[in-house]
Order: structure tokens, then sequence, then C-alpha cells
DNA sequence: ACCAATTCTGGACTTAGTCAAGTATTTGCC
DNA sequence: GGCAAATACTTGACTAAGTCCAGAATTGGT
């Protein structure tokens, strides 16, 4: 459970730092979180890492693949080490719930758009907006539209 | 063509001023615009605008449904006029361009998760990353993974 | 024309993230 | 094990996108 982490670092090719395996650890135990949450976890386990520490080792995850960055409308970056799984997410209109949700099309679905302009697809990134149980009822005039954080008035 | 706009409002519940015409003109002219780029068009047109009627008048008019906002990994929030007919976006990772795309899955499609946590859906968000004919070629190492503003190093 | 409700403005403020320069750590090699 | 080059981390200033708030202006109904 330990040289797990160092393992998988060294195979994508990343040299191994405290802040690596911190960061890969708060990942699995905190799915979907926050660079912010990421840096105080990472800080509960190993007393301290900078911020920036925190948002380059991100992106060079997310570069190789390691691991899988999500930003749905009106959220902050979110970051998850499922990946290749091709899960897809839903997220509640009301209290921001975010959970993850199989794909209905088979395995390595959806990809498959109509024209697809000549382009080369590797990725279909889909996100279910609605209500969870919880939240029925509550919101949801006429047409929700889409808008997490609201609008004024 | 002019009372057209009006006429859209009035429909929606809102109250006609200046900046919400030429909000929503602007829209409609220069589709998958940011607020920023909306704000500039509009004071092309009427002279000024405050930052704040702009997010204002967005955030308004995605609530009551009349236009879409959407809000890629590592872009900022984009708006549209193209609203309930199912279409969604294809981004180029190289070059950042977006481009619609209709859905394949039919007419309102995609609505159909696998087991929907007791969530009632309304909306399926379809992001599909690529390459564009232009950029093929010249990124794309092993696993293209999911980063638009890439990491340092 | 008048009034209440709604909208717009200006300016301060916040949050998420980036840049850049210097310091520390890791790793391959002897 | 010790060294040096390559890589990673820290710090602090900075930017971009968006929000908050209080007061001034506009709108729509009577
Ligand atoms: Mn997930
Ligand atoms: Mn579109
Ligand atoms: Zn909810
Ligand atoms: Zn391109």
């Amino acid at each position: 459970m330990s040289e797990d982490v160092e393992q998988t670092l060294r195979q994508h090719g990343f040299q191994v730092t405290a802040q690596r395996i911190a960061i890969l650890r708060a990942l699995s135990s905190h799915p979907h979180a926050t660079a912010d949450e990421l840096a105080a976890d990472v800080r509960a386990s190993i007393g301290s890492i900078s911020r920036q520490a925190v948002y380059d080792t991100l992106g060079l995850m997310v570069d190789k693949g390691l691991i899988r960055r999500i930003q749905p409308s009106g959220f902050t970056a979110r970051y998850e080490d499922r990946v290749n799984d091709n899960h897809h997410h839903l997220i509640c209109r009301s209290c921001d719930s975010l959970v993850d949700i199989d794909c209905a099309t088979g395995d390595t679905p959806c990809l498959s758009a109509g024209d697809d302009h000549g382009f080369v697809i590797d990725e279909a990134e889909v996100i279910y907006w609605g209500y969870c149980p919880a939240c029925r009822g509550k919101a949801a005039p006429a047409k929700p539209g889409s808008s997490p954080k609201s609008s004024t008035t």
C-alpha cells in the first residue's frame, strides 16, 4: 500500500518525491477533490506543500494520463484517479453533489459524434445535470437551463 | 430583426433594456463568446455597459433557459443562444477551437445513464476532445489524458 | 406624470490559477 | 557513498474571471 504509489509514479516516468506520493494518496482517498482540498490533505500528511507544487504535479499527472481533471460549469477544477474506465458524472443543480456514473453506451463508448468535422476524437466527456433525490421539488421552475452559481436579484 | 429580440425578452419575462437587447444581439452574432467578448461587442454597439450588467444578464438568461453556458476544462465560461437543440461540442486540445456538433444519439438523446443514483436528469452535456484537422500530428504522445493549459517543465 | 420594482453602475474585493527566480532534492554514474 | 546535472519545490508577486454591495437610473403599470 506504500510502495504501490512509488511504483505507479516510476512506471509513468515521474521522479518520486514526498509531495507526489502524498498527492497521489490524497487523490485516491478523496475523489473529485479540488487542488486546495488536496493541498490541505497533503499538509495533514506530510506537514506542508506549496500551492505551486500541487498545481505542477496535478498538471503533469493529467498530461501523462495518470489522473483526470474535470471542471463542470460553475465548479473549480476537480481531480480523480479513476481513469481509463470511461465513467461519467452526474451533478445536482441544487446541492452541487457530484457522483460517478458508469457509461451506458458500452466500453469505449460515446465516441460517436455525428459529423466530426474532421477531428480525431479521443475522449467523450459527459456530464449529466439534474436533481438528486434529496433536492427534488426544491427548485427547477419551467426550464432549468444551466446555472450552478445562479444570478442575483 | 429588431423587434424580434424585444419579443423574445418579454416572452421570457424579462424587462426590456438597451443592455439586454444588445447582449442578446451580440450573442446571436458571436456564438460561444466569453462574457468579456460579449461586453466588448455590446460596447461597440451601445457605447458602454458595466461588467456586472453583463454577468447579471447572462446569469438570468441562463437560469430562464434563454441561453446556454458551457465551460470546458481550462476555458472560461462561454455563452450561446442555440438552446434546446441538443447539440454538443468538439474541442481541439491543441488550438482550442470549439465547434458545434449534432448529437448522434437522436433527438432528446443521451439522457440515458446507467444507474442514475435516483437523480432526475434533465440534461446530458457532452464534450468531445481531440485534434482538429489542422492540428493533427502536432501533439498527442502516448496518452493525451486531458490538459488544455498544460504544465510547466 | 408618478411610484414601486427592477436594473445598471462603479469600485472594492475574492478566488483560482500562473509566472519567474532561486533553492532543494532526486537520480544516474563513478 | 559522493557528485553533478536534471528535475522538482518554494516563495511571493501577479493575472483573470467573477462576485458583492450600495447608490443612481430606468422600466412598466396606473
Ligand atoms: Mn469520477
Ligand atoms: Mn454550441
Ligand atoms: Zn442535491
Ligand atoms: Zn486545432
